[in-house]
DNA sequence: TGCGGAACTTACCATTGGCAAGATAACATC
DNA sequence: GATGTTATCTTGCCAATGGTAAGTTCCGCA
């Protein structure tokens, strides 16, 4: 019938950018398989092969979001305030990964692709980090940047700040490099 | 047949405490209407007249979290230390209700409730952090509990914090109190 | 006492996630 | 190049879900 090959090659990618965009669109509990499904052209049951269920698609998804944050913070160095600007960026920039990554109920806690990837993460923070702070200001800035993150994708901070919540959030930081 | 009258009588409470308990167990994205009625005793249609819908049943969870937010922190009054251990507390002893109320795609954005309800919480808030801190200092306050609180929630803080994150977040809060 | 209307149930519908069985094609081995 | 093996993908099915419509119960008010 259709001139689309019986195998597409490449589901594996086809699913989690049209998750990405499915969830950008609708959140990740309004997530339906079938709906990625008719996105990536494929029927709903192709999916099994490749991540076993829906919580194994979000849990890859996870995955590839916690790589791609531990990349964008090595790529900054040591800095404190540029590390947290790069996870504010990230979080902004990735709205479908940061929401999948920190909510455990959607995932397969003990798969080991997502564990390593959650292990790279907190070694790249933690070395941008405390390289220019104590614990407990480690502590604070991880804290800063994730919540700034959350509210800023939740609506809830102030208008005005929209434009650029990577920006924005510098001041902020820097109110933490008085303390040491 | 059964002795259970056939007018509950108090649908709407049960509805939200059985759905507390619920996305305690297995999240928000899991929250099914009819687990949610099987543990309150009606049938999934009951919901209907009080709250309309899925999303306007987590409406109504939202609004009241927000609601429970507000007295919280209006509670301990004008110390911007102590309104944001308040905030984390909260927010772990009522996590079902932290999780929704942040999560907009849930939501009947336009609800009268739900919007009265977040301003007041947010009145509450900016009246305890502006006392004792300037706008900046404000932001990373709210974004410092709100972060800690998330983080906590998803499993991804360091172990040790565990036994009480309400005291825990206080030493990260001071370190705001030199910066004014 | 009767009656209007809200609360609640039952019955039904389209949609969902997952599984089993079958179809297709890529790949290895000869 | 032919053949067998295996992973990929589809179709068909199932129980469960959210929502709606129609019918039942019963509260409140005249």
């Amino acid at each position: 019938m259709t001139d689309r090959p019986y195998h597409h090659g490449n589901v594996r990618r086809a699913a989690l950018t049209a998750a990405i965009e499915a969830i950008e669109q609708g959140g990740p509990a309004a997530l339906s398989l079938r709906d990625v499904a008719r996105r990536a052209g494929v029927s709903h049951a192709a999916f099994t092969p490749h991540f076993g269920s829906k919580a194994g698609l979000l849990t890859a998804l996870a995955a590839e979001g916690f790589d791609l944050l531990a990349d964008a913070v090595t790529a900054v160095g040591d800095d404190l305030v540029e590390a947290g600007v790069a996870y504010v960026r990230f979080a902004v920039g990735h709205p479908a990964h940061f929401e999948v990554m920190f909510q455990p109920s959607l995932h397969n806690a003990d798969d080991a692709q997502l564990l390593a990837a959650q292990d790279r993460a907190g070694q790249a923070l933690t070395t941008a980090l405390s390289a220019s702070a104590g614990e407990t200001t480690e502590l604070a800035a991880w804290s800063i940047v994730h919540g700034f993150a959350n509210l800023w994708l939740s609506g809830a901070l102030p208008t005005g700040l929209d434009d650029d919540p990577g920006s924005a959030v510098r001041p902020v930081l820097r109110l933490l490099s008085f303390t040491q």
